[in-house]
DNA sequence: TAGTAAGTGCAATGGAAGTGCATTTGTTAT
DNA sequence: ATAACAAATGCACTTCCATTGCACTTACTA
């Protein structure tokens, strides 16, 4: 079991107190946040800090953005097993209409999309919307 | 084989010279459009003028919304035999890395997605990305 | 411990989406 | 045909999120 330093200082990003503490929100939260959600909950520091510190945390696959259709890009942190590169995320995401919250179902696994000849698929995006179960309860 | 004319009326919307105009710039085009490109292609238009008829096209199922996760929302035509309501597109899309262009692709349909327990799946929002035909000559 | 590279905060910009209101155009009933 | 009404259009403005430039501070390194 890393401690996030370690995890951090393996991914050659410097630790720092805004780091640590954007990362175990991150931890924390089971679903995908917005960057106005760690704003909201970091209000003494600087919009733009949070901002690189999430693009920074991208860089190094350590979160992976998500665009669920709400046109509002959300943030979640890459699982353990999650072998999403920069590119391509390759596990789905669930978004509720009711709740508006988007989870990550790592253990989903897109199924293989056909496509026309001449086409190359390099990664898929998919998104499922509905009720979550928080919500269907 | 309907006019235009018919099937805005078919659908309720008055035909106005520019809405004939907007229909026939999507119909050219073989791939879906953001407003940005209605608005070049119509530098006399006011940008407004082409959002309403935009969305009113949309809403009365004419034109489809993508969101194909470049941020900007794009538009497409309904296919003769697309069977997309407002929410819902079943189709996919698919999205060069490219030349940044999306694609309809009408008859692919979307296979089946499995959620957890608890989840209800109401629509998928399913884009590949890759390299197109046309690119990947 | 000085010097440098990276991180942080403030201010400002840009792009896309959306809205209010006045004006014009089209439709309908007399 | 035309008056009266409804819908469409154009202009100006606003909002929201994403992004950047620059100054300042903090942290690593020689």
């Amino acid at each position: 079991m890393k401690t996030i330093e370690q995890l951090l200082e393996s991914k050659n990003i410097r630790v720092t107190a805004m780091r640590l503490l954007i990362y175990k929100f991150l931890a924390k939260k089971k679903v995908a946040v917005t960057l106005s959600d760690i704003e909201n909950a970091f209000a003494k520091a600087d919009r733009t800090t949070l901002y690189r510190t999430i693009k920074t945390f991208e860089e190094k696959v350590i979160v992976h953005q998500i665009d669920d259709g709400t046109g509002i890009t959300k943030y979640a942190l890459c699982e353990e097993g999650c072998n999403c590169d920069i590119k391509n995320d390759l596990h789905l995401h669930f978004h509720c209409n009711n709740c508006n919250e988007t989870t990550c179902l790592t253990d989903h696994k897109i199924p293989q999309i056909k496509v026309p000849d001449g086409f190359v698929s390099e990664n898929v995006n998919l998104v499922v919307k509905g009720i979550c179960d928080k919500c269907s309860g």
